[in-house]
Formats: C-alpha cells, sequence, structure tokens
DNA sequence: TAATATAACTAACATTGATAGTTTAATTGA
DNA sequence: TCAATTAAACTATCAATGTTAGTTATATTA
C-alpha cells in the first residue's frame, strides 16, 4: 500500500511542529522540513498540500492536542480549581510549543469539517468548565473569553518579548486568573458591581 | 539635499503600515511596497535596510503611537478610569491598525537605543496609570501585565478569528477588563482573597 | 556651471513555494 | 514467481521575493 513506507502525512507534520517549535511558526519552511527528512522539496506534495495546508492542519491538530491536555488537567476539577487548571493547562501547552502559539489562535479552516468540529468542541469544553460558576449564558461565555485572552496573551508576550526578570511571570499568571476568577465568583453570588 | 525628493523614510515606513494594515503583518513585502510608491525594489534600500529593519522600525513606530493614543486617552483620569482607558485606547489601535498588532507585541530592538526607550516609556506610562490603585510595586506591575495581557489576548483573538457574532465583543471587552479592575480595587483595599 | 551627493535604475543571484513529468520501489493478484 | 498497479520518491523548471553590486540620473551646492 505504500512503497517506501517510512514517511506519511503524521511524520511530515510532527517534524513540521518540531521545527516551528525550534525555529518559530513564521519560519517554518518547505525546504528544511524536507532536508531534516531525508527527501526533495517536491516529494513533500505527496503528504501535504503545500504550506498554507500544512499549516492549517497543525492548526487542527494543535488545537485537538490542547483540548486533550486541558482536559487532562481538569478531570475532577469544578469551578476556580478547573479555571486555573485549564488556563495553566493553555500556558503550559504554549510553553512547550511555542511554535504553536499562533497555531491555536487561528481560525479554523472552513473547508475541513472535522476542524470546524474541533473548534466547536474546544469551545464546548471551555462552556462545561465555566458552568462550575452558575454563570448566565452570556454571562459564560463573557468569562471564557476573558480567561482565553489573558491565557494566549499572556503566552504571546511572554514569548515574543518575556517580560524582564524582575518579577516572576509564574506569579504575574496566577494572579491575573485569580483576579478574574473571583470576579466570576462575585458575578455568582450576585455581588457585581457593574 | 535630496535629489528626486518625493520619497524619504518616512514615506516608506508609512506604506508599508498601510499594506500591513491591508495585507497583514506577515504579508508584508519589499516588491509591493516598491510598486505601491513608483519605484523598483532595490531603490528601496537606498531609505531602509531591508525587510527584518523595516518591521523592526515599524515596531518602534507603533509602540510610540500607542503610547500617545493612551495618553491621549487617560489624560485627566486615574485608578479605575485610566485603566479602562487604556484597555480600550489600546483595542482601538489594534483594531485600526489590525497589521501591527504583531508588532506592538515585538520585543525592542536592543540595537536601537531609542526604540529601547520608547518601550521603557511605554512600561513606565503603564506603571503611573496602575499608580491609581495603591498596590504596592510587585502587585502594580502583576496588575498591568494582567491588563495588558488580557487586552492584547483579546485583539489577537478577535482579529485572527472573531468572536462569533452571538455575542457582542465590546462587551466581553468591557466585562473582562472591568473584571481585573475590580479585582485591583480589592487589593487595594487589602481585602484580597489570596 | 561644475562637483557632489542622493536616489533612482538594471542586472544578477539565493531562497523558497509550487507544478509537471519521470522513475523507482513496494504491494497485489494472476 | 512475476507482471501490473500504485504510491512515493526523483529531476527539471518556474514564479515570487529578498538582497547585493554596480551604474545612471537628478537635485543641491560651491
Amino acid at each position: 500500500m505504500s512503497p517506501r513506507g517510512n514517511l506519511n502525512r503524521t511524520v511530515v507534520v510532527q517534524k513540521a511542529i518540531e521545527l516551528s517549535n525550534k525555529n518559530g511558526w513564521e519560519h517554518l519552511n518547505l525546504h528544511q522540513l524536507a532536508r531534516e527528512l531525508g527527501i526533495r522539496t517536491p516529494s513533500l506534495y505527496n503528504h501535504i498540500g503545500g504550506l498554507p495546508e500544512l499549516r492549517k492542519f497543525i492548526s487542527w491538530k494543535a488545537t485537538a492536542a490542547l483540548i486533550e491536555k486541558i482536559k487532562d488537567a481538569t478531570i475532577g476539577k469544578s469551578g476556580a480549581d478547573a479555571c486555573l487548571a485549564m488556563a495553566w493547562a493553555y500556558l503550559e501547552f504554549a510553553r512547550a510549543n511555542p511554535g504553536l502559539i499562533s497555531a491555536i489562535a487561528a481560525a479554523p479552516d472552513k473547508e475541513n469539517k472535522e476542524a470546524m468540529e474541533t473548534d466547536k468542541n474546544f469551545i464546548q469544553m471551555g462552556m462545561a468548565i465555566m458552568s462550575g460558576f452558575n454563570l448566565g449564558q452570556t454571562e459564560s461565555i463573557h468569562a471564557l473569553r476573558a480567561i482565553r485572552c489573558a491565557t494566549h496573551g499572556f503566552a504571546v508576550l511572554e514569548n515574543e518579548q518575556g517580560f524582564g526578570i524582575d518579577i516572576d511571570p509564574n506569579v504575574s499568571f496566577e494572579w491575573m486568573i485569580q483576579s478574574l476568577v473571583e470576579s466570576f465568583r462575585k458575578w455568582d453570588s450576585g455581588d457585581q458591581y457593574h
């Protein structure tokens, strides 16, 4: 079924992710990818449809992997605990895969039903985690967006320029997420200020 | 002093920003830039040192412009008001200049003393705004980072994929920043939970 | 007006993404 | 076992883009 079966789409994508993490998402290129795989550049087209398609595929797979990480991290937890765990899992994923930070922020490929499904799962998972706060539907969405924005922004800025070394970024992150979570609780208890 | 004085570095950079906003930061390229300016590509090198240098320069100028926007927006305000105004000014800048969102997250060019200075000014301005909360030095940095991360993350995610149309993003943004600000106030009053 | 400096130009090259057409090797089935 | 098929490699080639070198043209200035 597969002549010279050493290579396949999964291996190609895996190596592409590796190179993205090493050199940055924007420096991913087919020539280096091919070289690392021991083939010539055009041979990659037997496995992928080109660089843009490869990027979309990686975005999808990265999102799927992130979902799994968050599920693992939040299992058996609820409310603030689950929310914190989600944020930390997101950040840890970003730190472990700096080349995928842009990938997990990219819009899902509308041509790819499965990628659209994965994106929907991501939101559903987030909403399930937010359900522990007893917020209304609308407020839950605000809250999920807030956690995502804060976490993603932190990941981007830390990766781009770091925050300097004087104040521990981990403490800032915990402080930020705790601050948000505490406000969610206030909403929950009806003691909100706005 | 300037033969054929129609063009200069400022005009080139201005056009580059325009193209970034139109086509995206990652699609900025010298050929299109030259074409739009009515010159051949290599002639650009009379004004800029190349694409990477142009990008660094734009990052610097974008940060400087953002600082001005925030200063204008926060003048005469303090505490929560100033903080909200800063976040909104940041978001409005990002929305008006989607091609510069990555630029304002990039680390300043260490070779460029003035760019380093601008970056320092950015932080100092932020700290001045945070001073209205009567937080300690360390907590002020946490707070500033939190506002920046949340705001930047919002800008990135909104620009990449939007948030869907069911819930107004502006309301989510206000909700997010208000939530953070309220927690800063709690810190201020010593009534904090952690 | 001649000299100088600046900014344009052409020519050329390296890198990278992509396509077309060919060759090689692994699998399958008579 | 071996011919047919299919998958995956290859070479050749091209287009787009960043860059450098060397040349030409024009505006300013002495």
